[in-house]
DNA sequence: AGCATTTGTTGGTTGAATAAACTTATCCCT
DNA sequence: AGGGATAAGTTTATTCAACCAACAAATGCT
């Protein structure tokens, strides 16, 4: 897409504008206006909403309707004089965004439309603890084939796949780095996937599990006007994400969010990094279990039935209070008000709060004038599966010439 | 200025792109290019530069030209055939931009124009720890009319103003929250300060000192090609902030970047904020004076001349690890790969790098493919004027079309 | 001196948005 | 039932920033 920004906020490589970038502008803007509208709009609510005249919203509407991006509704008369207006809508099966995730104990592919609607989804459970990557990517692309086959049949097409792994990426297409829990190092599962689909058309990228999950809560919060926050997702490791006006902030490589690893205590306990007193040492799934004395592979589930035990109730709160103490180190740093608790941390948000909330009035410089927000996550099944598919949804509406000029 | 940015990343108001905001970007581009390049640039230049034509890039230059933001210079023969080139540059003592600072022991005045010469300087010395907001402002406003007085007669317009204070302060206008080390609590800076000085043609900025400072910094990292970095910087309090693509990362309110309060151990002494064992207690002046055995008034040059005794290497010693702690989770945090040492710490860097490389080593998980650099800041003098002054110019280039408009 | 070469300008063309008039489809009131 | 008010969507001419191509200006080279 033409990159053209016009604060040119740093160095960012600054293109000419011209006529066509305008366009594409404003055909991102209406599409952007009809797939996150509360209720279909007509050219004419998007004409008032925008600013753009009539004509304009017209001429970009029959454009996006070319391109099968978007759908007319049967006009409906709404108790008013004048002209009843056409609703406007994202094509319904109009194209699959995909996401795909290959996690510890699962394999998993969500396919969604422009509407949100689920068009396919599949999940397969194991273990994949220490394995090969070929194998299991194999496995994946037999999951990604048979899943989109029928979908493909019918007419639909391929706009782009995001897959998301438990470990540090590069940005959207650079290697796996490093994933510690399937024991995987340097893996360049973006060639491997497309080599073992044959997908060539559409684009397959890559991130990690914790920002696509924060994705999908920031889609999921955005009606509520919650656009900037922390996003802590509790797994076996620890990961986050910055989340800043909507979007996931990358950082230098597509790193950031990495909370994991913050000091707690230099006397601490030794963490898998090779370092001291890491927060994951207190509140990752594994302390938490074993804090609590339960056997590691249970599900969190097991922590809630036992909250009344002493050794339960105290790791949880070990568990909050360290928690609290890195996400106060984190809010003063980059100025969120709000904290969302995903993975293992969402059905265990009542247990932690207390804890992590005090901490976060004790250390929060800012607290007096602007109070800490902590919620669960609302996106919890599968959240990044959800968050990868609709993050190639934000690709398509940031530039839907691209997808148009297919045509 | 509009916003028109049409990547969108999130949910920052959208407004329509017509072609006078076509024309502001690129006109914006073209004084860009003029303003930093590292030789005069020619139209011909510009237009390979950019990708505009150079019938376009002549009328933007015409219309900066017109609005006294640049000025040609006598055409250059190039020992090449062709008719000579006729080079652009930034018109000198065209503007002023203004920066200001109130600090804990000097008020300061810096006043720039677009090449980035100084027009006016002026520091005055004094005691503000404790004092009342009204006659320290009172003073810092006759020294910005003294200082602009003869410039204005000179027929100089003045852009804008930009002051930095040490504390707590909202986005651009808000009013300063809190600043511990003047004691002052919810002062509306900017308006006390165009009462006093009856300023109103011309915007006033209020912003972090360290914000600026970091902006500063980025400018002057600039040519070297580095955009993205950490800057903290060392005074009686730990100041910080983000630099992400050449900009300054706000956060939600614009209090982003406050490292002085990350837990450094959790049975460390009593910090002023309330809480056990920030980073301020270890790596602050005070501390480092404190634990050299030294008079807390004394400048940062004792602890350089006193490096070789034991109490002075064993303060500075334990305030490298503490920043290098601090630093790592900062890092994980926002992944970036190098960290400025700015304030007090850039004359200490020799001493403080080798404990902050170790603990980064140690702690930061992405080291192995992405090491992290620690430097010292270049822009050093007062920082915080040159980066709000240059802050002004910023605005200027980002919408040169308010100013021309002004004619 | 004449030609190649590069810079900067001029005049006509393109294309996206605008403005204003027009058509279509409804409600409402008599 | 029919006319007027109202609103949605479309058509047509206009505006304006950038493009394109040709041209004028100023230099080096042979």
């Amino acid at each position: 897409m033409t990159e053209f920004s016009p604060t040119r906020a740093g160095r960012t490589p600054i293109t000419p504008a011209r006529q066509a970038s305008l366009r594409e502008h404003n055909l991102g803007m209406v599409l952007d206006r009809i797939v996150n509208a509360v209720s279909p709009p007509s050219r004419a609510d998007i004409s008032a909403g925008t600013g753009l005249t009539r004509a304009t919203v017209s001429a970009l509407a029959d454009r996006l309707l070319a391109g099968g991006l978007i759908a007319e509704l049967a006009p409906v008369s709404s108790q008013r004089a004048g002209r009843p207006a056409v609703p406007l809508v994202p094509a319904p099966r109009g194209l699959m965004a995909v996401g795909l995730e290959i996690n510890v104990d699962y394999l998993g592919i969500r396919v969604i439309d422009l509407t949100g609607a689920t068009l396919a989804e599949k999940v397969i459970s194991g273990d994949f603890r220490s394995t090969e990557p070929a194998p299991v990517i194999g496995a994946l692309a037999d999951l990604l084939a048979g899943t989109i086959a029928p979908l493909s049949a019918e007419g639909i097409p391929l706009a782009g796949t995001y897959l998301a792994v438990p470990g540090l990426v590069d940005r959207k297409t650079g290697p796996l780095r490093l994933a510690p829990n399937l024991g995987w190092d340097s893996v360049d599962v973006v060639r491997l996937l497309t080599e073992a689909t044959g997908i060539t058309d559409a684009p397959v990228w890559l991130a990690n599990e914790a920002t696509l999950a924060a994705r999908a809560e920031a889609e999921s919060l955005r009606p509520s006007g919650l656009h900037s926050f922390f996003y802590v997702s509790g797994e076996i490791g620890i990961g986050g994400a910055i989340v800043t006006e909507g979007s996931v902030v990358p950082g230098r490589h597509g790193w950031s969010g990495e909370i994991g690893h913050t000091l707690i205590d230099p006397r601490g306990p030794l963490c898998g990094c090779g370092a001291l007193g890491c927060l994951e040492q207190y509140a990752g799934k594994d302390a938490l279990m074993r804090g609590a004395g339960l056997d590691l592979e249970l599900p969190v589930q097991a922590l809630i039935s036992t909250a009344d035990t002493d050794s339960t109730r105290q790791a949880l709160a070990s568990a909050g209070k360290a928690l609290g103490t890195a996400l106060a180190n984190t809010v003063n740093l980059i100025d969120v008000d709000t904290v969302v608790l995903g993975g293992i941390y969402a059905p265990l948000a009542p247990f932690l709060e207390p804890g992590i909330h005090r901490e976060l009035r004790a250390r929060v410089l800012s607290y007096p004038w602007s109070p800490v927000t902590v919620q669960a996550a609302r996106a919890t099944d599968y959240a990044a599966l959800t968050g990868g598919a609709m993050t190639v949804l934000g690709e398509i509406v940031r530039d839907p010439n691209g997808w148009t000029q297919r045509f």
